[in-house]
DNA sequence: GCCGTTTTCGGCCCGACTGTTTTCAGTCG
């Protein structure tokens, strides 16, 4: 993908500039233009068709030549004019901890150390540590950061955001036995679909005990970092980062915005607070010395003239030149959620019937579920039967006389098969409330022709996880989205977002896109079983990064206008 | 290299922790 190319060779120019010591502000540049790239929602290749790059906030006419000279010849002169005199080890050698461009520079001025084979002979022999601005301790901690990038691969790993529920859960109550408030930030809080470490924010009067509670805790690998108010430790299994930062209480809300970003939506909020003659720290908004704001979050952004930003769009792609206007689009709240509309009953392969499925989402607070079950096709998901499929809309009928303002909705997720058919006839989808079709088979056959085609069947309301991607397993199907969003625009067919967390497909890039084309959402679990429900959040906080409203995602409907728009 | 509710020039977010220093530089987030 040309966008994330692009986002390495600026990173990469930034890191050449760095050791060569040249202005950071400059550095900076490029790191940003790097951060920006990576996240942009559209093909550079196509954008730069019929928009000048430089609408792009961040994207001048430097840089924007930099892309158009990639695009047309599949290189940027300046990375080979850069690097041209730096040895290519010292790349690598800067993605390791503590190897900043200075200890690079002097190890390479000094002792010519221009690889990673290099820098550890210097070590063993002890030439490294005699260096002035060296020293034993410091050439220690760099022997660790080598070890461990060698030895863990967990290069760049960033773990998708459902499987560290159970482990911030964890930290999070065992903390809570300290410390007032205990709340983690940073891109958990953002929902980011992967996190790459933990930050959890405590408050508390008694910062000392809480850290040295913290860093005792079991589970932990590393002590990487501790200090009065912060530790930094790397945990064992699964092995990640868990940075902790204990505040006063009356500077929470001023520790809640800094700690949860992301850097550039920070970045650019304290240069607003700047031009306006303040300053915003994670202790407060300061006018000279005098606070004039941090109890709480929303005290942040109105001491600097803006609407309060909620946390998961808080990525600077627009969202504070809207709060600047108090014109930010009233996003959906986890509260509108009313069910879930895609789980899997013990009918197929979930594990638990339809009547405890319903029991136990009425207790979340759910106002109605939608069952459905694998088509017959699906065989090693136990599919069901056309007879197996009526059995079950019967219990359904029967389990929804008894239960009181909840109801069962009848559905499937019926295969759109290889040869571009549905598994069931008309005749058995008519029976349904709900539909959703799905492709789980010939994943490189035809995608785009047979979404289609399924859209184009009137009986068809949803189309499931519209790319088929895991995320950190596989790539999507071989499918076209433009042409599925089209076809959604066109008959109304509503796209998922799929709530399990290897899924979360739509992902909110594709989401955001699909909305402004009018289309419409539905959120599902996806789930197999009664734990995999409290994954709905996930799913809203997809909605949410998608700047998707209320009335975008028809799970926020109530049952009668749910019904009326499947 | 980017950008503009002081500006097309002259600024550019802010602080914690570590280690090597005797007041601060480097790295990180």
């Amino acid at each position: 993908m040309i966008n994330q190319e692009l986002s390495e060779i600026f990173n990469t120019i930034a890191d050449a500039l760095e050791f060569k010591g040249e202005n950071p502000f400059k550095i900076n540049a490029y790191r940003k233009a790097s951060r920006i790239l990576k996240d942009f929602s559209e093909n550079l290749r196509e954008f730069s068709e019929d928009h000048p790059l430089t609408c792009i906030s961040g994207i001048g006419d430097g840089i924007a030549k930099k892309i158009k000279e990639y695009i047309a010849t599949g290189k940027v002169s300046k990375l080979e004019e850069v690097r041209k005199d730096i040895p290519a080890g010292i790349f690598e050698m800067v993605r390791i901890q503590y190897l900043g461009p200075k200890t690079l520079k002097l190890a390479y001025e000094k002792l010519g150390v221009g690889s990673l084979k290099q820098l550890k002979k210097v070590i063993n022999d002890g030439s490294l540590s005699r260096i002035p601005g060296m020293g034993p301790r410091k050439v220690e901690r760099i022997m660790d950061a080598i070890h461990l990038s060698e030895t863990t691969q967990m290069k760049n790993k960033r773990f998708v955001i459902g499987e560290l529920f159970p482990v911030i859960e964890e930290i999070v109550s065992k903390l809570k036995n300290v410390a007032d408030e205990v709340v983690p930030c940073g891109s958990y809080r953002r929902m980011k679909e992967t996190l790459g470490d933990i930050n959890l924010l405590a408050t508390s009067n008694q910062k000392k005990k809480v850290i040295d509670f913290f860093v005792s805790l079991q589970n932990i690998d590393e002590v990487l970092n501790v200090g009065p108010t912060k530790a930094i430790v790397l945990l064992k299994n699964p092995s990640l980062q868990v940075d902790l930062r204990v505040v006063n209480p009356d500077s929470f809300g001023a520790s809640l915005q800094y700690f949860t970003g992301s850097k550039a939506h920070n970045v650019a909020l304290r240069t607003i607070a700047k031009s306006r003659g303040l300053k915003i720290n994670e202790y407060g908004v300061y006018k000279t010395n005098r606070k004039v704001a941090g109890k709480t979050e929303e005290s942040i952004y109105s001491s600097i003239g803006l609407e309060f930003i909620p946390p998961e769009i808080r990525e600077d792609t627009g969202e504070i030149e809207l709060a600047k206007e108090h014109a930010l689009p009233k996003i959906i709240d986890y509260r509108d959620f009313k069910g879930d509309l895609h789980i899997h009953s013990n009918y197929s392969d979930g594990i638990e019937s339809i009547a405890e499925l319903a029991n136990h989402a009425k207790k979340m607070g759910f106002k109605y579920i939608a069952i459905c079950d694998h088509s017959r096709s699906v065989t090693y998901a136990g599919g069901l039967s056309k007879d197996k499929l009526l059995e079950k809309n019967e219990e359904i009928d029967r389990l929804n006389k008894k239960l009181k303002n909840f109801t069962v909705l009848k559905g499937t997720e019926v295969d759109i098969l290889s040869s571009g058919r549905l598994d069931y006839p008309d005749s058995i989808l008519e029976t349904l409330d709900i539909v959703i079709a799905a492709i789980h088979q010939g994943f490189r056959r035809n995608v785009t022709a047979r979404l289609i085609d399924a859209m184009n069947n009137p009986l068809v309301n949803i189309i499931a996880h519209p790319t088929g991607r895991l995320i950190n397993i596989r790539n999507g199907y071989d499918v076209d989205l433009d042409k599925v969003f089209e076809q959604a625009q066109k008959t109304g067919t509503i796209l998922e977002i799929n709530a399990y967390y290897e899924r979360l497909d739509l992902n909110d890039r594709h989401a955001n896109k699909a909305k402004s084309m009018g289309i419409h959402f539905s959120i599902g679990t996806d789930a197999h079983n009664i734990g995999m429900l409290k994954y709905w959040k996930l799913g809203v906080g997809i909605a949410r990064r998608a700047w998707l409203e209320k009335n975008d995602v028809i799970n926020c409907y109530p049952l009668r206008k749910l019904k009326a728009i499947l």
